[in-house]
DNA sequence: ATTGACTCCGTACCTAAGTACGGGGCGTAT
DNA sequence: ATACGCCCCGTACTTAGGTACGGAGTCAAT
């Protein structure tokens, strides 16, 4: 099974099969020639990684499935773990977003009709010169890696 | 007000305000010599940006909701309604969160205590052959923008 | 023998929201 | 007079997940 093949059975482009290689995702296959001939697996394995995107992990993660699916002594609770974590972290994700919208439908609510922009509460909100309401959810949301993203007060 | 008074009552990192400046979301200060002397409207202006980060604008439209507030003649509702659309597609994204969520729920029931990996039940979910559960998700995510990020059927 | 389809490779580009770097200038306090 | 702190600028780098480009090679059919 050449590249093309690959690509249009497993729905993705020729191009990301080579970048999931590069990545550690994909094995590389042996080459008929220079061209890559891989073995029917691979299409399983495009797929997975297709699906867990859809379920949430990251290539990173993906790559740790994968890794994890050859041990073969690893152990069913060694995935369930993982989906686990992902599933806290989703939940995170989701209260972050139920926030976001509680206060822009506060703030929708607050704004009625056609007054001038000059009194418009939700842009009065936001320039408010009250520091309380500084970034929580900005500086909390990744505090992880090593350059850490938004360090500011040192 | 330099930048780095103004950096420090706005809590962000003096590059950011540079940035800004560039990115036209934050008004080319007068110099004093060389250096910006800002206004003190200007802490409002880098507040209401990270505020309205936080509610989940981007800054693209940061710089609407800024242009908006100077143009005299705009309407209380013009506002609203940028924030109506933010509440669909956060809500639209909290939906796709929650089908993650479930699934890997779902998922997660089925594959209970220490059997090898190779039963495993999401293990083997994920890598099964059937195109059924292609890229839904995947696909619809981001149908806007000039090039539209992943075409694959020509 | 040349067109077309397919593949190869490395590298550059994309978005978003910044951060980091290196070189240089200005003002003041020691 | 020089070191410190602050500021200037342009440019490059970061993460994530790819996409696009250009030149070259190989194969079969016309």
């Amino acid at each position: 099974m050449r590249t093309g093949e690959l690509a249009r059975t497993a729905n993705v482009n020729v191009e990301t099969l080579r970048f999931y290689e590069r990545e550690g995702l994909l094995a590389a296959p042996p080459r008929g020639g220079s061209c890559r001939d891989y073995p029917v697996e691979a299409v399983s394995v495009v797929r997975f990684i297709r699906r867990a995107q859809e379920l949430g992990f990251s290539l990173r993660e993906i790559k740790e499935l994968l890794a994890l699916r050859k041990v073969t002594r690893a152990k069913c609770s060694d995935v369930a773990a993982l989906a686990r974590n992902k599933i806290d972290e989703i939940e995170a994700k989701i209260d972050d977003l139920r926030a976001m919208r509680n206060a822009l439908v506060e703030l929708v609510e607050g704004c009625h009709g056609s007054d001038p922009i000059a009194s418009c509460p939700i842009i009065e909100t936001l320039a408010k010169d009250d520091p309380s309401l500084a970034d929580s959810r900005l500086s909390n949301q990744k505090t992880k890696g090593k350059h850490d993203g938004n360090r500011r007060e040192n």
